[in-house]
DNA sequence: GTTCTGACTGCGA
DNA sequence: GTCGCAGCCAGAA
């Protein structure tokens, strides 16, 4: 059957699933490992658009460690739940965990990528 | 085909 | 640490 190109969507879901747990990957990072760099809005796009309960689309967060929503927003406070329910401190909109991104890119693809 | 919009990012002040 | 701004790019209207 025909394996058919998997798309930019496909791609970024696929990196968000990868994001183990407990750990958290900026839009542009997640963007970047789908092979889509400077492409940060459209994995915001993709995952407002995403209907997949089971997408950890919660440990997504922006560049500077912040939830992307608007403080007490109705997404924000999902995100923040499920955050703290895999044990991320959640601390004034920022997660705690202020390397997990420089971390992140060893533990999920390794040190040599 | 053109314009608008956005769950972003990096940089300087 | 926070704020404002310009840049970037795809999808929707």
């Amino acid at each position: 059957m025909l394996a058919r190109m998997p798309t930019d969507a496909d791609r970024i879901l696929d990196v968000v699933r990868a994001i183990p747990r407990g750990e958290v990957a900026s839009y542009g990072e997640v963007a970047r490992r789908a092979g889509l760099p400077r492409r940060a809005r459209l994995v915001a796009r993709v995952l407002s658009h995403n209907d997949d309960r089971a997408l950890p689309w919660h440990r997504v967060v922006r560049s500077d460690g912040r939830i992307a929503f608007d403080e007490g927003s109705p997404g924000w406070l999902e995100q923040t739940a499920r955050l703290r329910a895999e044990g991320i401190p959640v601390v004034r909109g920022r997660v705690g965990l202020p390397r997990a991104q420089t971390r992140l890119d060893e533990q999920l693809w390794g040190p040599a990528r």
